[in-house]
DNA sequence: ACCTGAACACCGTTCAAGT
DNA sequence: ACCTGAACACCGTTCAAGT
């Protein structure tokens, strides 16, 4: 009675169904029921698998940073290893939020926060500032993706449109004499001209940030 | 048998309990039906007084921005509206983290937005560069006060002790010759020696980011 | 105008028990 | 070793009804 292998739940399954969730639903559509249900398993079968809830959300983390792949010979870029980080993030929108409080709790965000604090170390910089600086950073590329104009991190695509079309309405209805600033670049906040760019500047920002400390 | 005006439920009432519960056990403290026990009423009770919980969020952070108010004349220096917004961010750390999502939903939110987009303006920025510029300020003081080094944002104090106690022994017993650098700057991600001087750096890291553009 | 009652559709988690 | 059953202690929200 027993069920072959093959049949058995086991951590990748459920890995696997937690990520598919998140890219469809967004952070809150990763649910252990919902899990459980995909399997056709009850919600406490997990439990044998993972200890709670947030030792799936570290698994989760952990899967996406073995994705960090610099360029060839980039690891000793700072550049490098940023834009390698933020494809990675781009890639994971709704997993962006919860990368900075778990990745030190994963096996490659710890090497990748190990290079990139030896970078700073490496420029003079001391190890707490080194520190402060590689935090900067990674918070910097996440709230790039998570505040990313124009999106809102909700799964359901009407109630999306529907957000942006309220917001739309709030900025263009605001009296122009009052607010002629926010009127000029109300674009910006609604959608992204152009994406890219976008990123790039945003990269540019943080690494100017980082770097030129007197 | 209508009960006197006094004692009655209203949008005050409300919103000081919920304030005051983000303040005790941090944002996921704040709950409608929390709040309605703390006035002896029925959750549903709060739907007369606010749309939904989105709506009670929103006037929480209208609460906070009210509080922005830069030190006299500062209104047009980016250094004195950037610590003054600073300021109330750290005073009420557990929303801080919803305040990029809702800060353009409030009155007070907008007149400091038009301030900062304009004075990035006459520095003969962009509309959209302008714009990004603000956004980014206002991601970087945010992240420097959720994800402050050696806090957690929970309640309960036992709890918080307990995780930054794993947190102390994950750091401390990793392998010296593969991580130097984390283990290095230990100290850093454990709690801040001195929190002013971080805070300082923050905004320091912020001003230059956005200021020295070229 | 302001609030209640009852219900719906969810959550994560514990604990004992089964195979 | 791996999973189920039953239960606990919560959530936000809708809708009709009461005063």
């Amino acid at each position: 009675v027993t069920p072959p292998a093959a049949e058995r739940l086991n951590r990748e399954k459920i890995l696997s169904s937690a990520l598919a969730l998140a890219e469809a639903e967004g952070l809150d559509g990763v649910t252990l029921r919902r899990i459980a249900a995909e399997w056709k398993v009850t919600p406490m079968a997990l439990y044998w698998h993972f200890k709670d809830k947030g030792a799936l959300l570290d698994a989760m983390v952990e899967r996406m940073m073995t994705e960090v792949v610099p360029a060839d010979g980039g690891a000793a870029d700072l550049r490098l290893l940023t834009t390698a980080l933020l494809r990675v993030l781009r890639a994971h929108p709704a997993l962006a939020e919860i990368v900075p409080d778990r990745i030190m709790r994963t096996g490659p965000g710890l090497d990748l926060a190990e290079r990139v604090v030896g970078l700073l170390r490496a420029v003079g910089h001391s190890p707490e500032l080194a520190a402060q600086l590689a935090v900067f950073l990674l918070n910097g590329l996440v709230s790039l993706v998570i505040r990313h104009p124009g999106e809102v991190a909700v799964g359901d695509e009407s109630v999306r449109q529907t957000l942006i079309g309220e917001k739309r309405a709030r900025l263009t209805s605001l009296p122009a004499d009052e607010y002629p600033h926010l009127i000029e670049a109300a674009d910006y906040f609604l959608g992204l001209p152009d994406e890219e760019s976008y990123y790039e500047r945003g990269v540019d920002l943080i690494l100017t940030a980082v770097q030129r400390r007197s």
